[in-house]
DNA sequence: CGTTGAACCTGTTTGC
DNA sequence: TGCAAACAGGTTCAAC
């Protein structure tokens, strides 16, 4: 479920519960999604809260210095597929899958949910987190004109798997690349490196709207994705090519196409989104026989 | 370099 | 109705 809008959903809620709180005691459930859940349990207890920060799809839960230690250091959370962390009053009834209880000083307390548990939780020094964070591109919503043309036309591979490489940019995930790539009217199997500058800058500018409107809608709820209230997005609401394989396309009418490009499903319009040029076969071959 | 498929794990939807 | 298959917002790794 979250991408780069929900998982700053997330990050916002958390951050206007639970800033400036110190972490109390912890209790862990499944741990097998932890990098080191003793160093969780350890580490957490006695910290303060002095910022909740997002990059890309990961959440750095900012913790104070402690004494006897040179570095802050953070907790490193990623949701996964269907993570999901929020602040709850004690006394309210837990979700099926938390796996993580974070008690706050003022009787709150923070849980981590995740049914498929392909989400992660780690402790992290600066050092691991700056080089953690290191291996990630640029902020799609920060990233300059320049730049995006670059990094994706030094790119040979499909520009939807261009896209979800969190290498080059990262936050964007499956519904934000086929909604920026409908929006921008390019086809998601064409080559990174073919995109002309215009289509890039288009592609750039659809995916910033696309994010910072679904920001502004609290994400998209496809399954039951919910912010730190318990309410869900609406940007799934606008959707123009995810999820909608044989509806119209808003543009055009056209029936809207479900493939699979690197390994995920890609939806688009056939015709407002035109293919990379793969001439039919008479014609390949009759190209060839004029070039020697 | 790039691509594909499988793996991780659980739940929900779809199809026969 | 029942059961199996397909599919799901993500990432990583081996094999080609």
């Amino acid at each position: 479920m979250p991408e780069l809008p929900e998982v700053e959903t997330v990050v916002r809620g958390l951050r206007g519960a639970v800033l400036g709180r110190s972490i109390v005691s912890v209790r862990l459930g499944k741990t097998d999604f932890m990098d080191d859940a003793g160093a969780i349990e350890e580490g957490l207890p006695g910290r303060r809260i002095v910022a909740v920060e997002r990059c890309g799809k990961f959440i750095v839960v900012r913790l104070g210095a402690e004494r006897g230690r040179a570095s802050a250091g953070a907790l490193l959370v990623h949701l996964g597929m269907t993570g999901h962390l929020a602040a709850w009053a004690a006394e309210q009834p837990e979700k099926k899958h938390t796996h993580a209880w974070f008690a706050l000083d003022d009787g709150r307390e923070i849980r981590y949910t995740d049914a498929r548990r392909f989400g992660r939780m780690a402790m992290m020094t600066e050092e691991e987190l700056a080089r953690e964070m290191g291996r990630l591109g640029a902020e799609p919503l920060e990233v300059s004109e320049e730049e995006f043309f670059l990094r994706i036309g030094s790119r040979r591979a499909r520009i939807k798997a261009v896209l979800l490489d969190q290498r080059v940019l990262r936050g964007v995930g499956n519904i934000y690349a086929d909604e920026s790539l409908w929006r921008a009217r390019i086809h998601p199997e064409r080559i990174g490196s073919r995109l002309s500058a215009k289509e890039a800058a288009a592609l750039r500018r659809a995916l910033r709207e696309i994010l910072l409107r679904a920001i502004a809608l609290r994400g998209s709820s496809i399954a039951d994705f919910v912010d730190a209230e318990g309410a869900p997005g609406e940007y799934q609401r606008r959707h123009k090519a995810y999820g909608r394989e044989g509806q119209a396309c808003a543009r055009c009418g056209t029936m809207i196409r479900r493939i699979v490009v690197a390994g995920r499903s890609s939806f688009f319009c056939p015709r407002c989104q035109r293919g990379p040029r793969r001439p039919r076969k008479g014609v390949a071959k009759r190209l060839r026989k004029k070039k020697r």
